[in-house]
DNA sequence: ATTAGCACTCACGCGCTTCGAGTGCTAAAC
DNA sequence: GTTTAGCACTCGAAGCGCGTGAGTGCTAAT
């Protein structure tokens, strides 16, 4: 549905100046808010229109306007222009993200960490998913008489590292053997196929050796888990509950939702390419009901990898947010792609 | 101070009902809980007594009675007894925290989880400090042409590893360099000594190899800083929020310092051996003043580690998490010492 | 289509009242 | 001296009425 230019002009004021102030702008207020050279009666008149046509929201009759979560909607649509971020900002992004130059998930949990502290909302970030990956090798350190750590390192450039126990004493005659046998039976294995009962059939092909195996086989089953599953770092949660926008009750609900890495992981990665803004329902949530979700997803050598979002209330500064989102992501994902060589 | 035994009594019964239902307690309502043979006008006696004494408050002269912190205090040293663990909940926690027999920081973020789901409230864990740790050795493992692991292993048996990314090709010669040379000028430093400017001055004395070495030496610096310090773990922090005891104001102020994990970690390690148990403002940090916590510390091998703790409110079932946090951490003491082969 | 003018609406804050749980006190009983 | 029955009292919670004012919706004129 397409309005008029003088409707789109007051409608946009309306939403900027409440998500400037909070508070619900009346027709006079919203005369000055704007360059508009009418009169407050046909402002009035223009407000109980897109009031009727269910963009904007009055509390009480008596009362100013408020956005609805379909005038939010046409506000991203239509209305809004992505405010450039300043050189300060970018280079803080930057140098934060480049800091924490270590695994995937330590960058993503800097990065969310990064984001909720700029937005003052909470920042969720997914790792890629390694569903599809295969070994591409298996390395030992030795880390102790009796311990050792395996590096599990998987086609798509993860690096899973894991420690393990043994009763026997590890020598690195033994950690040599485990190197070649482990070596030539699971390079190129997708790690899905990776299961307890296709690790017991293994082991048993090892003869003599299989008694040494199974903490080390375990070790690798557990690192080639973690492998598969996209970890999720959530950053700020805290900071929603000192926005005014939230009670206790609503505040609640978004703090369960994100505190569930379970839901979180499913709801950040069905969602495809492009940054996008769920208002409220949108996002068929219903603990996110009175919140907005901007999401974008990273990609990591032109393949779909993982999501970035932020979380936090539907009055939200859209217009910085945004850019602020697309760039953390942009840094981050060039980041890890320099380390995992694609 | 001494109470008469039945002033004990009394006393233990309006923190036990009050602990049970959160609701003021009255002269009436507390003789139908205790066995008490006397009149409620006796206990509305003794009862003023105990407000006198500040073992109790009135919210207001009507309502009935609710422990004050020093109520709180007198019942936990002197009235108290722990519940025995059912043999179900000590399963639960062995078996999840068994699962976790990875690092050390894995096991106490299990452990987080386990006991603020098993408790409601939030748990927090702290790893062992490493600040007086030396280089017991550093492995490296290749994960890609361009990019390694650096894997620190130090004399109090934590193992941290980093990945880099370097402009030359990784080849198992320059790897093998890199493993004698550093070995040799790095075990039984401590940690603590190395810094960036120590590590330019080593350089320095590897004459053209320095140059291949930056990048990894930089990782070496922020392994070793990781291994210094301890990691804090928060589970459940979101509990606080479907706790009854709990306003919008004083969540604020427990999650924000839950958040913090410079602020929780100092605090968690100023505590000395033993269980024990901050009512309120006897925690000294005002954002727990609402607020009660339950802290006991973890040795691995007879030496002092790090600690783990439950924060909710005054209202607790102190009967029952004591020995939840005890048993848990044991659990994960003995899990990680032998682990740490110590 | 726009505007001036005006009656109207409704949340908010304030004070009043009623209600009832639970008290504190007193005088009698043990 | 301790305990108890009895009763007046206190105070928060909930409900009601009222005045205030921001901001509206409507009407009639431009």
């Amino acid at each position: 549905m397409e309005l008029s230019v003088r409707k789109e002009k007051i409608l946009g004021a309306v939403v900027e100046s409440y998500i400037a102030y909070g508070e619900p702008i009346g027709s006079k207020a919203l005369l000055s808010e704007m360059g508009l050279s009418v009169s407050s009666a046909t402002v009035r008149n223009e407000l109980a229109d897109l009031v009727s046509k269910g963009y904007l929201i009055q509390p009480h009759t008596s009362a100013g306007r408020i956005p609805s979560q379909k005038g939010y909607r046409y506000y991203i649509d239509n209305l809004f222009k992505p405010q450039e971020l300043s050189e300060r900002v970018k280079a803080h992004i930057d140098r934060e993200i480049f800091l924490a130059a270590d695994a995937p998930e330590k960058i993503l949990a800097k990065t969310a960490q990064v984001l909720s502290e700029l937005s003052g909302m909470a920042a969720i970030t997914t790792t890629p998913s390694g569903d599809d990956a295969r070994v591409h090798k298996i390395r030992f350190v030795v880390t102790g008489r009796h311990t050792g750590m395996v590096v599990l390192i998987t086609s798509n450039g993860m690096v899973k590292s894991r420690l393990f126990r043994c009763e026997f004493v590890l020598t690195p005659e033994l950690i040599a053997m485990f190197d070649r046998a482990l070596n030539e039976s699971f390079v190129g294995l997708p790690l899905k196929e990776i299961s307890q009962a296709y690790l017991q059939t293994t082991a048993a092909a090892f003869g003599e050796l299989s008694l040494f195996m199974t903490d080390v086989l375990m070790a690798i089953l557990d690192a080639s888990k973690q492998a598969m599953q996209t970890t999720v770092s959530v950053s700020g949660a805290t900071n929603l509950l000192f926005l005014p926008s939230y009670d206790l009750l609503s505040a609640r609900n978004v703090l369960r939702f994100l505190s569930d890495s379970e839901k979180l992981s499913q709801f950040l990665n069905e969602s495809s390419k492009d940054t996008k803004v769920y208002i409220g329902k949108e996002s068929g949530r219903f603990e996110l009901s009175d919140s907005s979700v901007i999401i974008t997803r990273y990609e990591i050598g032109s393949r779909a990898a993982g999501a970035i979002a932020l979380i936090g209330p539907l009055r939200a500064d859209y217009k910085t947010l945004i850019p602020q989102l697309e760039y953390a992501s942009k840094c981050a994902s060039d980041l890890i792609g320099e380390l995992l060589e694609v």
